[in-house]
DNA sequence: TTGTATGCGTTATCAG
DNA sequence: CTGATAACGCATACAA
């Protein structure tokens, strides 16, 4: 590989003011700029970012930890992180736990390792022992849309509670009287706070809970399955289902429909997110919908913006969630 | 951050003691090692790889760009990179093109600044320059179900050949006289490969093919609703369509039920990759099954060996494809 | 405007 | 077994 001493040799001049003319320092004379700008692009040279990095103490890469890339909630938020921070000449290094959380810190420690200049993190349950570690040390990180409440770190995330009633109370507009609820992982704040805020919904209408009609599970669709199914079987059903995310909706989807019981005929179903499925034709589910996208750009800008300014100003964004009525709810009167 | 440095200090002995003890050299007595050890630990030290990287001459780190990290088929793969990658320690740094061909060389040297030890391509064209660039470099690098001919590279992809008969034959034997194709980009190999074959068993059977009945387009559902549009409506229209993936089908799937032409009954479609949408409730798309995340381990243990083994061996590996009978198709006989 | 010297944190070579 | 020293490629303070 070529570097600058190379260039330095074959322009006659020292590896430092080839340097100088690489970055456009304004201590340079035009001519000799020119001359190595030249020499360099022939001699297909390309900065070693490995040895800026260690004199300037910082490696331009954002490290970015998701549950499960394949999830279209997360691989839209890495092209949101991916976009902003291509776009300053930061590279991201990616992590999927793909499902075991146990795996967080290792990927953190392995990011730290590869000493990237922050952090954007998607997969945080309620109180992860290594945030508290991390946020002792000088790496700057974010989390998005899932909270971690023992450390108080920047994040943005979409307010549950509004999202989660929105759900809800569309349900109860419609008519709806039995309505169950089915959460992911019970040590993610975002689960907890949608069971919260629909437990509060059905309160303030005077609907009484029932045990049986609420579960944590699994943000995945065969979690949607098995709990769906147990919901489901009698002696009594809901007439309608809120799931705490899009995945766990469409196992309910799928195990209702093979019960018997078609959507939203006899059941009327909301999910969360607004993953890409759910538009899907055939699909169509209704569901609240989430700024995923535009949560990665805004966590990264903040990320790159703290970078640039070294030091680290508070960031607490809650963005608004909205309700997307589809076709997989109805009125309950129809078998009523 | 904590150096060696600070840990010689701390321990008593010199710096390069600490760098031995803590890579486990053999020439080091196991006191020493183990002192080292627990001041490191207690330190919260963690070895810096820009610093290695610099003296080893590799990152640690190997690039994957993706033409669209939210298309399933693209995440899969990130998911089996990332899966061996992080198994030998080494870091994945993701470039997604979402689109956008032309920023891909750059990408391609963001990564090699960053010096990445090798690459992982998911989005070559037919014929891209830059990679002809890119294979006059000491980097090595993959090609993963994407091929150039342009070049001589490793790859590992899939016998598009024979994914398309087996889709094509399927809706043959089904009775199916008139198929259309919809391609993806034509300048991208799989997409021609897939047409291609297509051509070969209708002449095999002594079906006529139109030219309204085929078209390359793009690898997106808006795609499939566009050029779908087109194949069905007035005067004539196909009673089976095969897209080149399954985004393409999806947006068939749309247009053609709006259009009025119910599947499978008026229309038998089949897709291609067999990305997670195909499955899911409702859909059930008969599709041609691609190993995905396969692909994405086989290439980067490909990757990771080269980079150990210092010598370049060459890999030219093509899997086997299979179809997958869902719901999307049936015999024509039904509106005839 | 340019060159020289120094250091970033590690590993490797060579003495001891 | 351990320590001093050089080197990796680049940026920068200091001299010239």
């Amino acid at each position: 590989m070529v570097t600058i001493k190379d260039i330095a040799r074959e322009v006659g001049v020292s590896p430092s003011t080839v340097s100088r003319a690489l970055s456009d320092s304004p201590l340079i004379s035009e001519k000799t700029r020119q001359n190595v700008k030249e020499v360099a692009q022939r001699l297909g040279y390309e900065r070693n970012e490995l040895a800026r990095g260690l004199v300037k103490g910082s490696s331009g890469a954002v490290g970015l930890v998701v549950a499960d890339i394949t999830n279209p909630f997360f691989s839209d938020i890495a092209q949101g992180v991916g976009e902003v921070a291509h776009r300053f000449g930061y590279g991201v290094m990616l992590c999927d736990t793909a499902g075991k959380a146990n795996r967080e810190s290792d990927y953190i420690r392995l990011l730290r390792r590869k000493r990237v200049d922050g952090l954007i993190l998607t997969s945080a349950t309620i109180n992860d022992p290594y945030l508290r570690d991390l946020a002792k040390t000088r790496t700057p990180f974010i989390l998005v849309s899932r909270l971690c409440r023992s450390v108080d770190a920047p994040y943005v995330v979409v307010d549950d509670r509004v999202g989660a009633r929105l759900a809800v109370e569309h349900l109860i507009n419609l008519g709806h009287q039995h309505i169950g609820f089915i959460g992911g992982p019970a040590d993610v704040q975002s689960s907890r706070d949608r069971m919260v805020a629909y437990r509060e919904v059905l309160q303030e209408h005077g609907l009484a809970e029932k045990e049986k009609w609420m579960g944590f599970s699994d943000f995945t669709q065969a979690a949607g399955r098995k709990v769906g199914r147990q919901m489901l079987s009698p002696p009594e059903r809901p007439s309608a289902i809120f799931a705490a995310n899009d995945m766990i909706a469409l196992g309910v989807l799928e195990v209702a429909e093979e019960m018997g019981f078609p959507i939203p005929d006899d059941l009327s179903l909301v999910g969360y997110n607004d993953i890409s499925y759910a538009s899907l034709p055939r699909i169509q589910l209704t569901t609240v919908a989430q700024p995923t996208f535009e949560m990665g750009k805004i966590a990264t800008e903040w990320l790159l913006s703290v970078l640039s300014k070294e030091e680290i100003l508070p960031l607490y964004r809650i963005l608004e969630p909205h309700l997307v009525v589809r076709s997989t709810t109805t009125c309950p009167c129809v078998d009523d």
